[in-house]
Formats: structure tokens, C-alpha cells, sequence
DNA sequence: TATAATGTCTCTAGTAGCTATAGCTTCAAG
DNA sequence: CTTGAAGCTATAGCTACTAGAGACATTATA
């Protein structure tokens, strides 16, 4: 049996995170002590590091909470799954390729070496989009 | 005299978009109209294409106050923007790095061709942390 | 000029995923 | 038995918007 503070220690989530995590009803509520704190066993300590692992991999709640619901059934096809993380996966590579734009841009603009920001290309650019090297 | 809608087609920025600018004071109330209606001016047009490309480009609404004020001031030295730019261009950098490991890490798990839950490498992975290849 | 269609107004609440605070109670160590 | 850390609930706040309701304004057409 963990308290809260020892579940989130082992598990690296933080304690409201955990009581957060509770009323999205993403981990059952646990058994109390007699005092009302929460009462964790290894189970719900799986089911944490399920989740925190996912959220670590970028997944949504709602992409954990289909996860998890799959991972209860090691019968069931795991088709589902893959979806959930190949969608995940196009997402964050559309994101990459964006930030590898921005990062493209900004480069570009903060190599200016003007005094003031008259001249400064940081402005300059920001005030007019035409002088964009890149769509974004 | 540009309408909210007018100002919105021309930037790009959604209407409750432009009017939540303004309620931040990110920019300023314009005129009115007898009806109460918002009329822009040029400089309001500009100044919203400033927030615009800047949010383009990622800027926090917070970096944006700071270099609106400082796109109002051409004589002053540009140190403060390029420190902005380049804080901001750091951040990219960073999340391009985490996304790229998440990516690998995603890529190698959904390779996954096991027919059923109890096989599948996502959801096994999930489960047991040890199982991934880096860290995150 | 009347009317219909579109545009705009304010206000409130919702989104994701937490985080912070206040004011209280419980637990564990000495 | 006391004291300090840990835990409880409930509410509000964060970013940057977005959506909806219900009323009013403007513009285009008949």
C-alpha cells in the first residue's frame, strides 16, 4: 500500500496531478485509510506508470484513456493501438516539420547585428510579412 | 476604416481572436462606429499584422507585448528583441530535440506486427518503461 | 423605403493538462 | 503528547483561444 506521496515519488507524477488524474477518471479511485487518505496498491501503481509513460510519448488523455482501456484486454486485437500511435506519430512529425520551419526563420532573423531597433531585422520582419524568407 | 470582419480577412486573425487582443491590451480599443461597431485604422491593421506574423512565428503573447513596445521605439538599442528571438529560438530548438526522440521512439514501437494486446509492442512498451530505447 | 441577409455586439463558458492556494485534518516520529 | 510533514477538499488560475446565445447594426436588394 502507497500513500499518495509514495506513489507519486515512484512514479515521478506529481500529487494533484495524481487527484487530477483521478477525477478524469483516468485511475480508479482508491481505498482510503481510515483517516480518508488515499490508499494505493501495485496495481494502481501500474496503471500510473502506464500513463505517465504515455504522457511522456506525447499522448493525449483521451488517446491514454483508449490505451489503457486496450491494455486490460490482452485478447482483444491490438489494430486499435496501432492506430492511436500511428496517428500520434503523424502528428508529431507535422509538428517537427513546423518547429523546423520556425527554427529555419528565426535563425534567420536574429543573426541581425543592428544597434537599434530601426534597423534591427527582428522588428523589421515582424512588421512585414513580405520579408519572410519561408510560408509559414 | 476597416470593420472587425474587414481586419480579420486581411490579417487572418479570426474575429474573437482580435477582440480577445484587445480585451489583453495587446492592442489597442479603436474607434467605434454610431452602432458601437469597431473601426480600424491602418495603424491598427499593422499593428494586428505585427501580432499575427509574430504568433506565426511562435511568440508567446507576453515576448509579443514586448516587442510591440519595442517596434513603437525605433531608437532604442535592439538588444531586448534579440533576446527575445533568441530565448525563443532556444525553446524551438528544445522542443525539436524532444520531438525527435519521441518520434524515433514512436516510430520503433509501432512497428509492431503482432496481431492481439498481448504481443503488441505499444502497449507493452507503455506498460514497461524499461522496455524503451532512450529517454525522455 | 421596407425587408432580408449578413455582420457585429457583449457575456459566459469551454478547451487541455495541469498548477496553486486556502483552510482544514491526519499521520508518524520523538 | 506534541509537533511537523503530509494529505484532504474545493476553488481559481494558467495559455491562447473558440463557441454559443441573444440582441443590435449595417448593407443589399426589391
Amino acid at each position: 500500500m502507497f500513500s499518495i506521496g509514495q506513489l507519486s515519488k515512484r512514479t515521478g507524477v506529481k500529487i494533484p496531478t495524481i487527484r487530477y488524474y483521478e477525477q478524469m477518471g483516468l485511475i480508479d479511485a482508491p481505498e482510503r485509510s481510515e483517516g480518508n487518505q488515499r490508499r494505493y496498491s501495485k496495481d494502481g501503481l501500474g496503471r500510473l506508470s502506464f500513463i505517465r509513460h504515455s504522457r511522456d510519448l506525447g499522448f493525449s488523455i483521451e488517446d491514454i484513456r483508449g490505451l489503457l482501456d486496450l491494455s486490460q484486454h490482452p485478447e482483444k486485437p491490438c489494430q486499435d493501438a496501432h492506430s492511436i500511435a500511428a496517428t500520434h506519430l503523424k502528428d508529431v512529425e507535422t509538428r517537427i516539420a513546423k518547429l523546423r520551419r520556425l527554427e529555419r526563420e528565426l535563425k534567420r532573423i536574429t543573426q541581425c547585428d543592428a544597434d537599434n531597433v530601426a534597423d534591427c531585422a527582428v522588428i523589421e520582419t515582424l512588421a512585414d510579412h513580405g520579408l519572410c524568407e519561408t510560408e509559414h
